[in-house]
DNA sequence: CCCCCCCC
């Protein structure tokens, strides 16, 4: 069946800068991911050339989705603009073709195949993207195209005449365009050992890292890494170096390739995010190729999603998936590192699943200013790191977590689904990241006011923890409830706007009501010494054994009666479990302490604790 | 060969 004839030659003259309108097919269409707007990317070949960097203008995205852009559809390209895209350190860039119309000619269905051989434009010779000229490293599996693929050749070694020995002595004379990685076979992803130096794989770039330097005892130097993934795997490869000038512009986020050649070691859990045992480093052997065709079928990242209720049991540190709808987001909060004085920007933002846990996901830098939580998108993380602060867990994007909006996956569907159809915000159980009540387990000492002075106890960067047996002298009354927002994870004090309304500034948003809070200092001794501490409200409310509500709603009424709910407690005797800290503002710093629990005494524990501080004061009763 | 990822 005769076709109209491919524009042979025209995607050359095109990206050179020649207008004109040529005839064209297309060989694959998709979503460009991670787009804030829907764009579409073609790839077109004139017969004898693809191009890969192709975009719909997105007016056109309706060609698209009416599905007139199928594969081997055969149109006349009206009217495009070429631009140069420049990748970060890539002087010089890239030629994007922008289709502003199109005239379809022949249905993909009804050409039913690709014409012609068409290869990969090479936009500048050292453009390719397999680099300079690099020994072949593994055996071509057959020089006719028509031998079907085996991995036999891998089980067999030397199996093929041009094996040599080691494969290291591969005829280094062949050019880099005789090496085509695409005609060997294929290993899966998930099947890379090191005990096993030949291989190809072929995997969609599903994260990149910016290049960072380092400096240390041992050197310095440059690095960047990224992960592959294949339908068995996602692996993680790290290039150093000149491995960073060779590769770092030809690795692209959701381009697919093929490699050969790294070394292979190892994965740190803890900075690897991928599931795989192995990682790679590339090397002076490393061989990368791009792929023009089939990419469409590879999957980009593996998820291992942990419901957002099992969070509290990770240790912290470790890398996890998590998914889950953006409930709440702070503001952009500027603040200086204390240690490293560091200009540091962070945002909170609150994600919920059908575990029906909240958990805070911090964000850092760019992620942070650039989120958007409009619209309370699904939220899908790869590698994020958990991190315990009071007790509680948080979740926290750092390099190597990947993040994703709305990510067009299964569990991505479920949880926009369960959100806006079952989610009851009244029957979230558990936030993870509460700090209070997971705090009150951890083991304290038992110091007294007095050595915890003379100890300098809390004097330097991180927090200390101690407990002592003490007595409350003093309640201070004034201010010790606030107004705080009515949303369950926000404790934000709210401004009274005088109208009925309650802004809160965390959320952004205005509320009719609001809910008390303490927040309470007082007086408390032990027989050492006294301290001014401050209790927040939940540790108010047990000793108190009133809410905050109310006292609040009561101290409207009576305030009499309010005040000596408060007073009650005077000269009562707690355990108390206490976190002392420097706290700074502007000029002064102060040594704070913040009550974790007051618990009423167990004299059985206490008396132990007594007897032993006896004996090793005393020598008697020691064995 | 990095591997810091911050703060309350």
């Amino acid at each position: 069946m005769a076709h109209p004839a491919l524009s042979e030659g025209s995607i050359k003259r095109i990206v050179d800068g020649s207008q004109e309108q040529p005839i064209l097919q297309i060989l694959g269409a998709k979503l460009i991911p991670n787009s804030d707007n829907e764009r579409y990317r073609l790839l077109i070949s004139d017969g004898v050339h693809l191009h890969s960097f192709a975009m719909l203008s997105s007016q056109l995205n309706y060609m698209f989705k009416e599905g007139s852009l199928s594969d081997f559809t055969i149109f006349r390209l009206m009217r495009f603009n070429t631009s140069t895209i420049n990748s970060k350190n890539d002087s010089a860039g890239k030629r994007v073709i922008v289709i502003l119309e199109i005239n379809v000619l022949v249905p993909g269905h009804n050409v039913g195949g690709k014409i012609g051989n068409p290869l990969p434009l090479d936009q500048k010779p050292d453009q390719n993207i397999a680099g300079a000229a690099a020994p072949s490293v593994v055996a071509p599996r057959a020089t006719s195209s028509f031998t079907p693929k085996t991995t036999g050749i891998y089980n067999t070694g030397a199996s093929t005449s041009s094996i040599g020995s080691g494969y290291g002595g591969y005829k280094s004379s062949l050019a880099k365009n005789d090496i085509t990685l695409k005609d060997y076979v294929i290993h899966p992803i998930s099947t890379l050992t090191p005990y096993q130096n030949k291989w190809v794989i072929k995997g969609r770039i599903s994260n990149k890292s910016n290049i960072r330097t380092w400096k240390n005892d041992r050197g310095e130097g440059k690095l960047f890494s990224f992960e592959m993934a294949d339908q068995t795997a996602e692996i993680r490869a790290t290039a150093f170096k000149d491995q960073v000038d060779m590769f770092y512009d030809k690795i692209e986020v959701d381009r697919t390739i093929y490699m050969t050649k790294c070394s292979m070691k190892s994965a740190d859990k803890r900075f690897n995010a991928t599931k795989h045992e192995y990682e790679l480093t590339l090397n002076s052997d490393t061989i990368i190729q791009g792929c023009f065709d089939e990419d469409h079928e590879l999957p980009v990242t593996h998820y291992t999603f942990v419901p957002i209720s099992q969070i509290a049991k990770m240790e912290p540190n470790s890398m996890i998936d998590v998914i889950g709808v953006c409930y709440t987001a702070g503001d952009v909060v500027q603040f200086t590192a204390r240690t490293s004085g560091r200009e540091l920007k962070k945002r909170e933002v609150t994600l919920v699943d059908n575990s029906r846990a909240t958990v805070s996901l911090t964000l850092w830098g760019e992620d942070a200013e650039n989120f958007d939580a409009s619209y309370q998108p699904v939220i899908a993380i790869r590698g994020a790191r958990v991190t315990e602060f009071g007790g509680g867990k948080t979740i926290s994007l750092a390099s190597g977590s990947l993040m994703k909006k709305n990510p067009d996956i299964p569990e991505g569907h479920q949880m926009r689904g369960w959100f806006d159809n079952c989610a009851n915000v009244d029957e979230i159980e558990m936030n993870v990241s509460a700090r209070t009540g997971g705090a009150s387990n951890i083991k304290t000492d038992w110091i007294t006011f007095h050595e915890a002075k003379i100890r300098n106890l809390g004097m330097g960067d991180a927090p200390e923890y101690f407990q002592t047996k003490a007595i409350v002298h003093l309640v201070r009354l004034n201010n010790c409830v606030y107004k705080s927002c009515p949303q369950a994870e926000c404790n934000k004090k709210i401004i009274d706007q005088d109208d009925g309304t309650y802004r809160c500034e965390k959320c952004n948003a205005s509320y009719t009501n609001f809910k008390y809070r303490f927040l309470v200092s007082m007086s408390i001794g032990d027989w050492t010494s006294n301290r001014w501490v401050t209790c927040f409200n939940e540790v108010a409310e047990q000793m108190f054994g009133k809410t905050a509500q109310e006292y609040g709603e009561l101290q409207a009424i009576n305030s009499d009666e309010a005040e000596a709910l408060l007073t009650n407690i005077h000269f009562n005797s707690f355990i108390f479990k206490l976190r002392i800290k420097m706290e700074h503002f502007g000029d002064s710093n102060r040594n704070k302490i913040n009550v974790v629990s007051a618990t009423p005494i167990n004299y059985k524990e206490y008396n132990e604790y007594l007897m032993k501080d006896l004996a090793s004061l005393t020598g008697i009763g020691m064995n």
